[in-house]
DNA sequence: TCTGGGGTCCTAGGACCC
DNA sequence: TCTGGGGTCCTAGGACCC
């Protein structure tokens, strides 16, 4: 936790039907639900006035059509909402280079990496502010509700206190006033499960949570978890603001509106999920060795059955064999609703799988004379191991790289420690 | 005719290795 | 002749997030 409040959490205002409504004036001002439409499908997103009728995220669609029947029922233009989000993500870049996004409508902005003369309340104040202009205006109308606080868990607290269109700064040293009267549900991790775990023991409300020992709530939750709780109920909550974080895993799935009982079918509809899961690993320049196939039975039982392949593939070929074969070991008598595929353990850089270059020895490279450090975005780096690229943003003692050189366009994104030796500046910083 | 799709992280047990 | 112990990888499942 810092001692000022450094860290915004935006969060744009039910973001995929607000875009709906920016892109079709006659839905302005009309409830608007977005997500799945089929016999199956269930509500990503629901405008304001879809709301006061109780239609939730997560609600079935054939729930919320009962309590609207009046909404306009759309079944979501993801690249529309793609596009939207690139152009606030890039307002939030232009404003501080540690921008970390958690989805398409969410982000963390660090203001210690931004351009402001001191951290004081009202100065984040007014600069969060300004950003919700910003972005309202490169978006065409959208509006956000900011939270700036001590940390990432504060700052996302205080940005669901004044939905929408709103902004709440917690002032350093008030947090803990401002998160004990709170219900334990407010810690983003805390879901159902938890929830009920907690309630059993009698802890409802944070101030609860921070009478209980660690030890006992490492015995409730998990350790993690436990562990994790017990920092957040204090206000402690040190991570930072990473921006481009690496993808894990890439998957594809599907809940069909009848139960499948044909193997054929199966495997069909498998091959055409593995080709979309192999043309996006191509596409991100990824390959991984471990296929999951997913099966969802007639009665909601989740299965999962995964193989790991010797070495690291985006073929498309390959993941549709394994994940078939895979199937062939599942007894599906009842009907499956659900079939799904995915690749994880991706290596983002495939030569060094296919150079058996994985063993390179743990070596600080000691420079003769260390170059001057200071990064700033654009400027043009080498990295040792990675060769030629540019910084993508720095700040609070990490710099991004993204490496142009490496596969297909956009190239890996990586974040060093600044005094990351293996770092080399090729020109001097535009301005210093 | 309850219950999406794309993810992340954690846990627990067994295999394997030194 | 009983029973090690720790680290890592793999697999399956679950909780959670937007």
């Amino acid at each position: 936790m810092r001692d000022t409040a450094s860290v915004l959490h935006l969060d744009l205002d039910a973001f995929f039907a607000a875009v709906e409504q920016r892109d079709k004036p006659s839905l302005r001002g009309k409830p608007v639900v977005v997500g799945g439409t089929g016999g199956r499908g269930v509500v990503a997103t629901a405008s304001y006035e879809a709301r006061r009728y109780g239609v939730r995220s997560a609600m079935s669609t054939r729930e919320a059509r009962a309590r609207c029947p009046h909404a306009a029922f759309l079944s979501g233009r993801f690249s529309a909402y793609r596009e939207t989000s690139r152009e606030v993500m890039a307002v939030l870049r232009a404003a501080s280079p540690l921008v970390e996004p958690l989805s398409l409508d969410e982000a963390f902005v660090d203001l210690a990496a931004a351009d402001l003369p001191d951290l004081e309340v009202e100065t984040v104040t007014a600069f969060g502010e300004e950003l919700r202009r910003r972005v309202q205006e490169v978006s065409g109308g959208l509006t956000g509700t900011v939270g700036i606080a001590s940390s990432k868990f504060l700052a996302k607290v205080a940005s669901e206190l004044d939905k929408p269109d709103g902004l709440t700064v917690v002032p350093p040293g008030s947090e803990l006033d401002l998160l004990r009267p709170m219900k334990v549900t407010v810690i983003p991790g805390v879901g159902p499960a938890t929830a009920e775990r907690l309630r059993r023991a009698g802890i409802h409300t944070i101030a609860e949570l921070e009478q209980v020992a660690e030890d006992e709530l490492v015995r409730l939750v998990g350790r993690a978890h436990g562990q994790s709780l017990w920092h957040l109920a204090r206000a402690q909550d040190p991570r930072p603001v990473v921006p481009e974080r690496e993808a894990k895993s890439v998957s594809s799935e599907g809940t069909y509106d009848t139960d499948l009982t044909d193997r054929r079918l199966m495997e069909g509809l498998l091959t055409r999920q593995a080709r979309d899961v192999g043309a996006r690993l191509t596409r991100g320049g990824l390959s991984g060795r471990t296929v999951t196939l997913k099966v969802r039975l007639h009665d909601f039982t989740t299965l999962s059955r995964s193989s790991t392949l010797p070495s690291p593939t985006d073929s498309a070929a390959t993941i549709a064999r394994v994940a078939r074969t895979l199937l062939a070991d599942l007894d599906l008598s009842g009907g499956v609703r659900l079939l799904g595929v995915g690749v994880s353990g991706l290596a983002d850089w495939v030569q060094e799988d296919l150079f058996g270059t994985d063993d390179e020895p743990e070596v600080d490279v000691v420079l003769p004379e260390p170059p001057r450090r200071t990064w700033s975005p654009g400027m043009d780096v080498v990295h040792d191991e990675m060769g030629p690229g540019w910084v993508w943003g720095s700040g609070s003692g990490v710099v991004t790289v993204r490496f142009e050189s490496a596969s297909t366009p956009p190239g890996p994104v990586r974040s060093f420690r600044a005094d990351d030796p293996r770092l080399h500046r090729t020109a001097p910083p535009a301005e210093d």
